[in-house]
This record gives C-alpha cells, sequence and structure tokens, in this order.
DNA sequence: GACGATGCCTTGACATTCTAGGCATCCAGC
DNA sequence: GCTGGATGCCTAGAATGTCAAGGCATCGTC
C-alpha cells in the first residue's frame, strides 16, 4: 500500500474519539508497529475502516505521551526498524474503560435512532 | 433544567459527528424546538446523552444552512414564542445517509473490538 | 535506475464540540 | 414586590482531533 492509495478517496472516515480506542485494541492483541496497525485495522474492518497515517502518528505519540502504550524499536520480518507499541497496565484500563463508553453510547444512540412515531 | 445543570459535570460528552443525526432523527419525529431536543434526547437516551445548548445551537444553524432543516417560530404549549426544527426533505435523505453510516462503523469497530487473540 | 512497498514523521488547515458566559420572559413563593 | 428557577434563545473563544499533503530513507524488482 503505497502513499498515494490512501490520498486517493475521502470516505471511510471515522468517528472522532474512536481512533484512541481502536489503537489499544489492536496493539492489546500484539505489540505492533504503526504501519501494520493500518493494515491490521483496515484488514479486521473488512475495509470498513481507512486510517490515515497523518491521523495516526499523532495518535501514537499522544498515547505514548499518556502512558498507554509504550513503544520500543525492533526489527520486522522483513528485516527492518521499526517502532513496536504495546499497552502499558494503564493503557489496559483506559481501553476497557474507553470500550466501557463505546458500548454505553451506541446503545444509547440505538435507543434515539430506533425510536418510532 | 437550568444553565447551571449543564455546567456541573463533563462526563457523558458524546461523539464528534453524532450530534448532526441525533438532531435530525429528534426533528423526524415531530417539529421541535431546540431546548426541548435536550430533553427529548437526554429522555429517550435515560439520561445517557447530554447535549449542551452550546453544542446544539451552531449545530442547528450549521443544519439549516445545509437545508436540511427548516425553522419555523411557533408558539409552545407554556405560551412563549419558540423555534421549531423540522426535516426537510433533503434532510430526510441526509438523515437516511448518516444512519447508515454510522451503522456501517458501528459494525466495523464492533469487529475490531471483538477480535481475540 | 525507476518505481512500488515498507517504514517513519510533520505542518497547517479544518470542523466540531465544550466552556462559559449573556439576554428576555414567565411563574411561584416569600 | 422581589427573588429565583425554569423556559427559551444566542455567542465568543479555546481546545481537540482528524485530514490533506507533503517529506525522508531503505529495500527489492523490473
Amino acid at each position: 500500500m503505497s502513499r498515494h492509495d490512501e490520498t486517493t478517496r475521502g470516505d471511510a472516515e471515522l468517528l472522532q474519539g474512536t481512533l484512541d480506542m481502536l489503537i489499544l485494541k489492536i496493539a492489546a492483541l500484539r505489540p505492533i508497529h504503526g504501519y501494520a496497525m493500518v493494515q491490521r485495522l483496515q484488514q479486521i474492518s473488512r475495509d470498513a475502516l481507512q486510517i490515515r497515517q497523518g491521523s495516526l502518528y499523532p495518535a501514537l505519540y499522544r498515547l505514548e505521551n499518556r502512558g498507554w502504550l509504550k513503544a520500543e524499536w525492533k526489527t520486522t520480518e522483513g528485516g527492518r526498524e521499526a517502532k513496536y507499541y504495546s499497552l502499558t497496565r494503564a493503557g489496559r484500563r483506559q481501553l476497557d474503560q474507553e470500550t466501557a463508553g463505546w458500548k454505553r453510547l451506541c446503545q444509547a444512540i440505538s435507543l434515539i435512532l430506533e425510536t418510532a412515531e
């Protein structure tokens, strides 16, 4: 996936506030570097989610700064240096909290959307 | 509900991008004025959603400007003048579209969150 | 040696939401 | 008659997060 792919279309935007949760979740599965996160998220969501690098890296920086992620340079299978992110204990808590909040909001919005009359 | 109630607590934030959809939905049920929207949304969502007036009114202005809502001054049951909003045809389309997008995103995020291993 | 994929990053614009106020009217209670 | 709360509208400014659009370096392949 080259840089040009990500600039071709503008749909598939995500909801502001969910990106952190998604990143934390992906990092919780196993340590992973940024570039791979994009692909993994896209793959799991069956192309419904398309995270931009311009959104991802600032978010990673933010999450690391808040102590929810920790980074470590390692070598990929491809033999390159990459920054692997994994969850801290606080990150785990944060993920749980955000997940709970997400579900609450989801339910609330469903209540609204399904109101007839 | 006075202004002071809404400044006392800071939780129950909503996701950026969902407010427009919620407003359109509420207005689709029946013409309604801004002040009542807040109460209605809170009531239907069982207090899970708390819309701030400072978010609401700019949003109403935005939606009206885009041709999705139309406003009309009428008298409330309480005998006051209030601005009643209702959906335009384009607003109806927009609501359907946003609802579909919301469901798609919801599903995508669920896929991520429910990924084990 | 050009091009695509892999990897990282930054800058600036943009939109949306929140904070924190303001204003006017009406009614109930003291 | 006055005060405070509820009903209704609105705004300015800050904070935040995302996006667009670039840049850089390395590697492999044609």
